[in-house]
DNA sequence: TCTTGATCATAGCTAAACTCTATCAATAAT
DNA sequence: ATTATTGATAGAGTTTAGCTATGATCAAGA
């Protein structure tokens, strides 16, 4: 039977491409793992190694397996997270994935109170767009993770955290920029500054729009939130911007971030996991600490 | 590092409930499985293991870790299987799931040219109910399953087989049974017999019927197929049958079977995998076995 | 109550396997 | 041609899974 150490060494090969530097993030000798790699190799009856005197890669053999190799260590330590949450199930390593649209104003608010509520969890945070993050949660790589919900995300479990409204941000000069509150309607035949494509908040945005009548801003495509804000505020348009997005940011003097009537544009923010992921206990720590932290927020 | 010895011991612990048999299971003394579970426990910190003078079980703890290390094991095996594919992509063994009211009356149509096709493949049959079956090909028990499509499957790869149709069964005594061929609607107000709760042919079956304003008879409800036509034979009613279950039977004297008009009521047999599954150049053989010796057929 | 049998734990030993250090061989870069 | 890099090889040491033999415990039955 195969050893999970030797399929650690394959996955490290792979990893590195040098059987020097795999070695040592194993924590072994190179000797060690070049004659286990190459007994892996003997048992299977396989070349897993491409080994050139410059360049190791693997052989298309190799890439296949260490993918299955890749599940069983997750499996493996999936098991071995599981041992220490049943010693305490407060403890261990939470890998949280959220989206780039998100995580840099919800983090500050919720941080401190999930470290204060749960202080032997190191909270271990990955930035990324929707479609990465799914399929990291799905193969074992986050542990949960935290964005606007859709309807094909339905394999995973979801515990819905709040909802969060999208304002209008315009510049202090633009036309709109003295009313109090918007509907969406009074958007017809504008153009929207937006972000550019893989940003979930991109297509949500422009849904909204497009039901409104408002058209796409062709012109540009923000990489980011804040070039977004920033175009916004010198001016070149308008946009619509998550509202914990608005709260205490720096160029408040040359945007207005106006609500908009009901029906509010809105996003719904939950956290998501594997159905059948094993430290519930932690999970519902975790969702019932977001929840009173942004209750107080939005 | 967990070692996946150590997790098939602890499988065979709580499989046999007790030591002596599980360490024959795993070919191995009873000191060593002892040892190795007891090194485990420590390892992890953890009682796995309620030792009775009489019984062994598992802790709750324990329950829940055997259910991880089950995913290792399986994963790992996955592994394995994945170089043997590569090494020989049609060789190795192959588990196919098929339903009851489709397994006997379909394999002995396809066996022989899987067989012939394949013939290093070992097949393994396994006969359970539709739930159990995508259970089973969910957690990685089943390589393959092949039963009725319905919607709710979507979350595994599809590869359709052939449709097959439903006949009316009548005994040769009954008021249909001259007719050469009936509609859905002629079945009006008849009541139809059906199989117990849980065949999945007993729910589409009963579909057909409804639609048509036919009833269920609820006097019975046969365990099997064979004991449908059993009833039917014996003039206690009439039902509808999968067409396989009509060739080449025994008690053909006694049993007339009447084919629909269009449209037919039919289910589609499709052989169904989970999505990512490694072994395909060996799946699209099968599939195409299949549907070679099928189109003779139906 | 005593005996018996079943069952898991312990002790001590063996053999295999993993790992280490030291060194070699091959080759790319200068 | 020389040097540096890098993976393979050799040989020794240590760990550990595994075995057999035996002990300890306790339920069942006489």
């Amino acid at each position: 039977m195969i050893k999970i150490r030797d399929l650690e060494y394959l996955d490290a090969i792979d990893t590195h491409r040098h059987f020097g530097r795999a070695a040592e993030a194993c924590f072994v000798s190179q000797p060690t793992l070049s004659g286990q790699i190459m007994k892996l190799e003997e048992h299977l009856g396989l070349t897993l190694v491409e080994r050139q005197t410059r360049k190791v890669m693997l052989t298309p053999a190799g890439e296949e397996l260490v993918a299955e190799a890749r599940k069983v260590l997750r499996a493996a330590n999936n098991f071995e997270a599981s041992a220490k949450a049943l010693l305490d199930p407060f403890s261990g390593d939470l890998h949280i994935g959220l989206i780039p649209t998100l995580a840099p104003y919800l983090l500050p608010h919720i941080m401190k109170d999930l470290n204060d509520k749960l202080p032997n969890i190191k909270f271990y945070l990955h930035e990324d767009k929707t479609k990465n993050l799914l399929k990291s949660l799905d193969d074992g790589k986050l542990d949960l993770i935290i964005l606007p919900w859709l309807e094909e995300m339905d394999k995973f479990d979801r515990y819905d955290l709040f909802e969060e409204p999208l304002v209008l941000a315009t510049s202090k000069d633009h036309q709109l920029s003295l009313k109090e509150v918007v509907s969406l309607g009074e958007l017809k035949d504008y153009e929207v500054l937006t972000l550019e494509d893989g940003h979930c908040l991109r297509d949500q945005a422009l849904g909204f729009c497009f039901t409104a009548g408002a058209k796409e801003d062709h012109r540009f495509q923000a990489t980011s939130l804040e070039t977004l804000r920033y175009m916004v505020s010198s001016n070149m348009g308008i946009t619509l911007l998550p509202q914990l997005a608005t709260v205490n940011h720096h160029i408040t003097n040359t945007i207005n971030y106006i609500p908009f009537e009901d029906p509010k544009p809105n996003r719904q923010i939950s956290l998501m996991l594997r159905s059948g992921y094993s430290r519930m206990q932690c999970i519902r720590a975790v969702v019932s600490s977001v929840k009173n932290s942004m209750k107080e927020v939005i």
